[in-house]
DNA sequence: CATACTGTAATAAATTATGTTACAAATTTA
DNA sequence: TAAATTTGTAACATAATTTATTACAGTATG
């Protein structure tokens, strides 16, 4: 999962907001997003694993935010669910022997890098309480 | 493609940009990314299309910039080869009847707009000729 | 007229993303 | 303590997308 991940994590951390004192079920998120409970699941063991969302297992178990919705900006689900946005590589290894090949993804990379210091800087502004309250 | 077609532009362009008064054949190129030269057909059309290149069928035939590399930008590139960035969508279509499956993707939506748009700012204010005088 | 290209279609292979099934472990509730 | 519900996770299956290959008609060059 690449594409979908930050849109996904973004739905589930909304709902959390949104229900700031429940456990919810993979299922009921995964009804709201409609999309596999595994999946779901999946993406809430990245949230945990960043520490910004804690779960509880068993009967009546589920997802829970562990921080204030106003604490966590999209920043930092950003960087949870992406490794960086860019527009993309030459996936094979380019031609060393040319001068263009040998220094491409180098300089697509410095590119990229720029870009994602713009996106960050304006992820960073937004809040998720700031994102759940347009809902 | 979606995710090499910015990065294969890019490199296609730069090599034009080297050989300015020269028609590359679409082996010569794929042999600096190396990629299958088909597939550097398809996007050479495409760049074509947009009215970057001009290109020469037969013996000896191949493509060229029809414009100064000063007068290209990368924002241009881009333009041509992604629809728009972003960071995704849940790919099913979310719940109607809950508030956020409802707004998930305008919300989204209106996110990714912004970013277009700084990224956009930042891409035009780069030239093919000064990406190209890089390398 | 032989050669070396483009343009394009059709198809295949590889990769990545998404979905499904299954089940052990945990927790609640009765 | 037993039944029910839910997480966590692995293994596998399917679908979608990307990349590669083959093939060949058409075109310019020498």
């Amino acid at each position: 999962m690449l594409s979908g991940k930050f849109a996904i994590s973004v739905h589930i951390l909304t709902l959390l907001t949104k229900f700031p004192n429940d456990y919810l079920s993979s299922e009921f998120i995964a009804g709201s997003i409609n999309l596999n409970p595994v999946l779901v699941r999946k993406e809430i063991a990245n949230l945990k694993a960043h520490n910004i969302v804690e779960s509880k297992e068993g009967k009546n178990g589920g997802a829970k935010l562990s921080k204030a919705a106003a604490n966590i900006t999209l920043k930092e689900i950003f960087e949870m669910t992406f490794e960086n946005i860019g527009l993309g590589y030459a996936k094979n290894q380019p031609n060393p022997d040319c001068p263009v090949g040998k220094k491409i993804n180098q300089n697509l990379d410095d590119l990229y890098k720029e870009m994602n210091q713009k996106i960050c800087s304006q992820l960073e502004g937004i809040s998720l309480e700031d994102f759940s309250a347009q809902f």
